[in-house]
DNA sequence: TACAATTATATCGTGTACGATACAAATGTA
DNA sequence: TACATTTGTATCGTACACGATATAATTGTA
């Protein structure tokens, strides 16, 4: 076999990809009672910490762009988790604002961070090797998501 | 605020899933000259080490469900990247095979991992960080991969 | 103050992901 | 050898992601 930088096991790419497939999907046991999707909740996330954001607000937040988001709040308007609003100082913008049963799920998620971990902790994965991936993750995600300039 | 557990940047699934989305966004100046999306360079990364396989290994190597595989290699298959036949020894199985079009290509991407990993990695990361954040991916993959008993 | 540039959001089209379901071929078993 | 079970693949429906484009409100500037 030529060309050993192209086998699949030689890619940091793809674990990072199915690493974060496999969380994901590890999460839907403890997010489906809560009739949200992994995206979803990362929007209430930002909404449970700060409440009344703009659109433009969540996606600084998630990194995402507005043709993701804007339909994605759609469907949570729909399911009555939250409301949207235009500001009254720039029409143009989008106010986000949760609703009763939107502030209300915040309670029932409280224990999410604590069991998901549980669930994908590896015995041969030590804590510290834990906080490491994190720390190296979050510098790496800045830098990959500062603007080229 | 309170439940500071759910505080966004407390978690460790955000990092891994925007890195993630970034690390595909980063490819593309590099698949879009060779008419590829991530997904279908993950494919032809199993191709090209092991040419004439069953949509099963692909699954099996890539870690996808055959919902999402076999419209994938649908796709692929009308760009005439490959060709799918029935294998004569089991009539259920699928075996993909690449044109000389889809083997010709993997000259052309020799130079992605190369160019790739100068493209996102940063000043502040050392190769030995790297190196150990594919470590504990992989390792993890491994873990959240295996069937849970 | 006209008007070009910018900003905030929305829409469209394409390509994944994935749960649920279907179905034919192969295999195991009474 | 009938027949239940398993295996390999496909299809359907829903929900992201994201490039490209559109549009209205605001801001900057001659």
């Amino acid at each position: 076999m030529d060309k050993p930088e192209l086998l699949l096991e030689n890619q940091l790419c793809f674990p990072i990809y199915s690493v974060s497939r496999l969380i994901t999907q590890a999460y839907q046991p403890y997010l489906e009672p809560l009739g949200l999707t992994y995206p979803q909740y990362l929007v209430m996330l930002v909404l449970w910490e700060n409440d009344g954001v703009s659109i433009n607000h969540i996606t600084r937040k998630l990194l995402l762009n507005t043709n993701t988001v804007s339909p994605l709040l759609k469907r949570m308007e729909s399911q009555s988790l939250l409301q949207r609003k235009r500001s009254e100082q720039d029409e143009r913008t989008v106010i986000i604002e949760l609703t009763k049963k939107g502030s209300a799920l915040k309670n029932e998620a409280a224990e999410i961070p604590h069991n998901l971990l549980a669930a994908v902790s590896s015995e041969n994965m030590s804590a510290e090797e834990v906080n490491q991936l994190k720390n190296t993750l979050c510098k790496w995600m800045d830098a990959l998501s500062k603007p080229k300039q």
